[in-house]
DNA sequence: CATTCATATGTTTATATATTCATATGATAG
DNA sequence: CTATCATATGAATATATAAACATATGAATG
């Protein structure tokens, strides 16, 4: 195995880091947009509340798959719903949403102008 | 199936999206956080850079799983490493993994008051 | 240049999960 | 109160992937 002793770093990092839960959940919640699906979902209330129908039919899936997706969403708190007959339009519930997803965004143009000066 | 119509909705909204592959890109970026292994990883290096075998020792797992993560992360930007004689150190790529990491800490602390407040 | 230490990699297995299909719920209209 | 539309849910299946195991690479040291 490997000899080399770093006890006084691990004690130090250790010391540092979150509790296993709150690292769970943070990996947890950043896998709801580790989605295709989901991120289109995300992208399409951005631009305007809908029904489970509309955007089953903008993204060319089936309507259980949507409603799928849109409870995982929802039990994560990034959307919202509100019913108006037998219509159901979700939401985002807020801005962190965007944010998240922001920082993402500038992380993948970065890492692009990286690739174009290698 | 469904019947009331929204195809101007569809049509505003479809011009609006990015296009699948930056949809897919992002998916893949988050996916990458979307583990606890390497979300603790990430977590550790905050505090100090560090080699393979002190990760492991650290999360108490194989060097082979720490190795095959590392190759994750860095494959996606977000760690790098240097060499120094037969040891590798590993540390963080840039500043947007802390900002990412920071903005998904904000939700998760968001979601929480709500939940008191219900 | 053979050995050893640190890390990387290929393969397999077990688990997680996205989608589909079938069906249930729930609201509205007649 | 029955039929219909919109959505939700449960179960099954197929796919992705994290971890373990065995082994390979690659640098340093004597």
């Amino acid at each position: 195995m490997h000899e080399h002793n770093h006890e006084a770093l691990l004690d130090m990092v250790r010391n540092e880091l979150p509790t296993d839960e709150l690292l769970c959940d943070l990996a947890d919640l950043f896998k709801v947009f580790g989605d295709t699906t989901r991120m289109k979902i995300l992208f399409s209330l951005f631009e305007s509340e809908m029904c489970v129908c509309a955007i089953a039919e903008l993204l060319g899936m089936a309507q259980s798959a949507i409603s799928h997706q849109l409870k995982v969403l929802k039990n994560n708190k990034l959307v919202d719903s509100r019913r108006e007959g037998k219509t159901i339009f979700y939401f985002l519930a807020d801005d962190h949403v965007r944010s998240i997803i922001a920082q993402g965004f500038d992380h993948l143009i970065e890492e692009r102008k990286d690739d174009k000066n290698d």
